[in-house]
DNA sequence: GAACACAATATTGTTGACATATTTGGCGCC
DNA sequence: GGCGCCAAATATGTCAACAATATTGTGTTC
């Protein structure tokens, strides 16, 4: 019986190993996915806005099958929300629905920041402490908006990779492409950045010597203060 | 192998069963998804297992772009995976996925725990704490394990419509599709419920008291309460 | 000129047929 | 008897035509 699986086994590894596909070139269905979040996440197609499937179709020069299955997963994530022969329309936001998203997304994030510290070597967050330092103080006081975002989207990024947990990461992923533009525009309001930067600090330092649960009450307390000001400004930012 | 044994008794089946389409009775795929979810998260399907689109096909009276709408959402939730060309297959969870689940789970039911002690009267957990000071205990010590069951999903089932986020709901839904079966065998434990149910009664009287942020830390102190359980009798969980 | 009914158009929903890849079964060979 | 190769069977992937429904446009009546 073993002889007969080690056979099969083999047989299926030499099928496997000539998968070069040549010419024709296929647009994937994963393509137009990322494609349509993108477009969805930075806005370019507005809240409420009609996604017509022909016009996709026709853009993307494939099926209406395969726009079609792509609603689908998008459904799934929230991001668009269809009504039965009408159509797919974007996902409008309400205020009450981002604060929930903000609820969920501190509890994952203070988490992800836990399970960060307790996973890798305390000395790997130095560059990042570094960073947080003088070079993002310096982007806030030269305006230079877009070099601080980055420095966010880094930390954010190497914080939900050294946590590890995949489940986790896809439900934040879920949450930005919803807010990705509440975010920056929070970023740009008045005093936040500064605010932001310093809690940011803290974390960062809680980090740095291996405390994670100090990391997650911090990181936690960082959300709830986001969501402060994004409640105090709500009328500039929704 | 077992797998193959699957095979072989679906196709005795397809043959031994005609479809049998009862008039234009239209099966929605909502309802189609719903039921294969059922009995994944319940093993009717065993993990590991190959779904064939045409034996699915002809059960529901369905076409077979149908079946592959609804493989789409289960693989999107992590149900199943789709290998191209070769099918689905119902996931396979592993000891440290589960863990991982645990930890979003944890913090994820850590926040209903405390959005719902804030947002309905604290009197409104009359019944429940009633219900968990003496019939819960009787359960136990009858060994009705059902009616205990009962008694837990109705709790947490009140806990999570009580703190109105979908956000949240909709991820503890796909934790719980993933785990039932995990939690199932965690409550049979040796000692393991009688343990729960103090922590239980814990979390209750917090939120009977209208203290949220008390009740969120007992009831991640809970979760971490059964994740060591799991951990201890890990080779007999799975 | 506004409101309604009804036809024309456009868009979404459904289906079966066809194309491609994989698994199975059989044959000859060592 | 085991191993590898080739063909048949089976399963999955793709598509474009057809059906059902909603939206738009038009003409008539009050």
């Amino acid at each position: 019986m073993s002889a007969k699986l080690l056979t099969l086994k083999n047989k299926l590894q030499k099928r496997g190993a000539r998968s070069e596909r040549s010419g024709k070139a296929v647009v994937t269905p994963e393509a137009i996915l990322e494609t349509l979040r993108r477009r969805i996440a930075g806005q370019e197609i507005p809240p409420g806005a009609k996604l017509r499937e022909q016009d996709l179709a026709a853009e993307f020069g494939v099926p209406r099958t395969r726009i079609r299955e792509v609603f689908g997963t998008l459904e799934s994530r929230g991001l668009i929300e269809r009504i039965p022969h009408r159509g797919a329309v974007v996902t409008r936001l309400d205020m009450e629905l981002v604060f929930k998203l903000y609820d969920v997304r501190e509890v994952l994030e203070g988490l992800c920041a836990r399970l960060a510290t307790e996973n890798v070597p305390s000395e790997s967050w130095q560059d990042l402490v570094d960073h947080y330092n003088a070079p993002m103080a310096n982007f806030l006081k030269d305006g230079d908006f877009d070099a601080y975002v980055d420095g966010y989207d880094w930390l954010r990024q190497r914080t939900i990779a050294a946590a590890g947990n995949p489940i986790a990461a896809q439900m934040l992923d879920s949450i930005y492409e919803r807010t990705s533009f509440v975010i920056r525009r929070i970023i740009i309001l008045p005093g936040r950045a500064e605010a932001g930067l310093e809690q940011h600090r803290a974390v960062l330092a809680a980090m740095r010597r291996g405390d994670g649960a100090e990391a997650e009450r911090l990181k936690r307390l960082n959300m709830r203060s986001a969501k402060e000001a994004l409640n105090k400004f709500r009328n500039y930012v929704l």
